[in-house]
DNA sequence: GTCTATAGGCTGATAGAC
DNA sequence: GTCTATCAGCCTATAGAC
């Protein structure tokens, strides 16, 4: 019996995430231009032919996952924005959310490509377009009104802005780093990295 | 008049520089695996065979960096052990060390192949045991004795002491990421992230 | 020492069978 | 939809001329 279009529609989407999870554990291994098709199409099973059957080429999946965690992580500081309470209260709950997506779950696959995209020049054009694109909001930029906001009751100090946004956002890119590179090394408290802002 | 040895052996070294340099710059912006032999040539204004006539591979050339980039933050940690003052105090005059180093000159270039060498799996064989071998000090556990020596006059607080190294080279490696990406950025003061000590 | 030419291998991408 | 076979291009590394 013939599978049915809903059904083959079905297989499509969840071959085609099959695809991006495992692009997504390799590249953020091995850098892109360092994966191979072949690296994607063992991780996830399948031949490397397949693979081109669902995507038109190796860049398109590392751009489609940057756009991907672009979302993911412009998705937090929306939330965040929208939390009840002081300034300082809404940045620890984004803080805790962050560093609980960075201790399990693949978020952190998200965020190691979104760094490789950002430091790296051997991306694709279309990459490179998009992060300096309109569409695209840096979390710096997006944390800062949220600084302005806790300075004018004092809860923060009046250090210049975006001084604290690059500090706060070094802080978060580097721990997802030595998380990388250590899984099992101890997590800091959203209260320790709040220090910086008091 | 032909060259004598010694002058021989001078240009040998110095056109030995000019490519390790070279390839430093594009290492830290392309990855290895993205950069090839020919823009290491062009970089360094020779041609691609002659790159080959003073180093065996690509693989050498960056394990070389590697080494050198360990070695440089091996000596600033070094340095601070033997600083005067209290621990803390030595901590931030590493930190003010490291900031200088990220803001002027290319020593940020090394830091950022010490990024790499040590998140990719994409690296030569002998980078990952160099980088696994006793031979290697890791700059947290190099600063554990630091901290804990804090701790023991009240100076830094009583948190595992492995949590706040991490959190503190987290912070450091994340603004040699942010700066690379945004040169301008602003630097924060030493004394902005010696808060989570205290 | 330095260059150009080229061999050899690998990989992204396609074609075509099932 | 899935696989295997294959092409075409690129890049590392070497050889050999100057």
């Amino acid at each position: 019996m013939p599978r049915t279009e809903s059904q083959n529609q079905e297989l499509r989407e969840q071959r085609s995430e099959e695809i991006l999870n495992a692009a997504l554990g390799v590249f953020s291994r091995r850098g892109m231009v360092a994966t191979k098709i072949s690296d994607i199409a063992s991780e996830a099973n399948l031949s490397h032919g397949l693979v081109y059957h669902y995507f038109k080429s190796k860049e398109e999946i590392f751009t489609l996952l940057v756009k991907r965690a672009a979302e993911s992580s412009g998705q937090i500081i929306e939330k965040a924005h929208l939390q009840d309470g002081s300034a300082i209260e809404k940045i620890k709950w984004m803080t805790e959310q962050i560093l609980h997506s960075l201790t399990d779950g693949n978020h952190i696959l998200l965020f190691l490509i979104m760094i490789q995209a950002s430091t790296s020049d051997a991306v694709p054009e279309e990459v490179k377009q998009f992060l300096t694109s309109e569409e695209f909001k840096s979390p710096i930029s997006c944390l800062i009104p949220l600084i302005l906001e806790g300075q004018q009751c004092n809860e923060i100090i009046g250090e210049n802005p975006i001084k604290l946004a690059v500090s706060y956002y070094s802080f978060i890119q580097g721990f997802a780093i030595n998380k990388l590179q250590w899984s099992q090394c101890p997590v800091p408290e959203a209260d320790l990295i709040i220090k910086i802002f008091r």
